[in-house]
DNA sequence: ACAACATAATAAGGCAAGCATATTAAATTG
DNA sequence: CAATTTAATATGCTTGCCTTATTATGTTGT
């Protein structure tokens, strides 16, 4: 029975890769002077890429519970980064928005984006960070179909 | 200014697979009714790699602090998978060890890591898994160094 | 030999990133 | 128009870390 565990299995070294790029990331973030964390600037990106939208689908694109959501929205409204305001179609719903504020910060927060993927790739061939990259994406896409299938069979 | 932020960076990317994996190692730690989280069995997998050490040898090895481990280590005692005897040669040092009682449970942990992996793989090419991994390990492995590095230039 | 410093573990306390559950108001559907 | 579903939130929890003392030792230079 020879390695009964081991912590080079990909779960493990994975989970350790998203520990030091977040620490880099947190560094460069720092280093800008800018107060948002690696979690809240993942919200804003997906706000940029989504554009106005409800609460639940942001949470989706997301992949988290609406109630993270309204913790994470309720802290980057109190810093004017994002506005929620009532749906007109469904007197529920509110339809979060980003602020001309975040729209700087979003700049900034790219900027230490990238500085990053410069530490992280350093030294790495090109090609083998390309197929890594790609195989990164369709991976998150497979697991998320996993999970959704998984969940609805829950039900 | 296209671009501007993007939730497919590199940095979100590998923190998305990060809880998607977690997410799916719990799963399969739940079902098979266990008792320890995934940060837990990361401790102990080390542990067992490592062999009977000092416990700011363990901190160094999982890339914590101290206290972080003293803290793992106070549940796993609890649990009884692990063992603190106080080190001959220096008395203020601690030597921890996996009890019997862990490496029934190790043999678990490590039977849902690999089905873990199994879920994650799915459907994807050997070949691209394979670099896939071992560009994910080379990284691991420069990350760490520029963490180090940069540490002591702060001294 | 002993003062100064360094090191090993820990206590105390904090923060971020979530989650689950229950509630309220509004919409939808039979 | 009653029953169900949906959108957001309040409350309160857990996990996984961290920082900053503190205490008990060890080590080192003089």
């Amino acid at each position: 029975m020879r390695t009964p565990i081991d912590p080079d299995s990909i779960g493990f070294l994975i989970n350790d890769l998203a520990r030091q790029s977040r620490a880099i990331f947190e560094r460069e973030i720092e280093a800008a002077n800018l107060t948002v964390t690696a979690a809240e600037a993942r919200v804003l990106a997906h706000m940029a890429r989504t554009g106005a939208t409800r609460q639940h689908l942001l949470a989706d694109s997301l992949g988290m519970t609406p109630m993270s959501v309204t913790g994470f929205l309720d802290r980057l409204e109190k810093s004017e980064l994002v506005e929620r305001t009532p749906d007109p179609k469904d007197r529920r719903a509110k339809i979060v928005t980003l602020t001309e504020r975040a729209s700087d910060i979003l700049i900034q927060i790219s900027q230490a984006g990238r500085k990053t993927e410069q530490t992280i790739s350093e030294g790495l061939c090109p090609k083998e960070w390309d197929v890594f990259y790609r195989t990164a994406l369709q991976l998150r896409r497979n697991i998320a179909d996993t999970l959704i299938t998984d969940q609805k069979d829950e039900a």
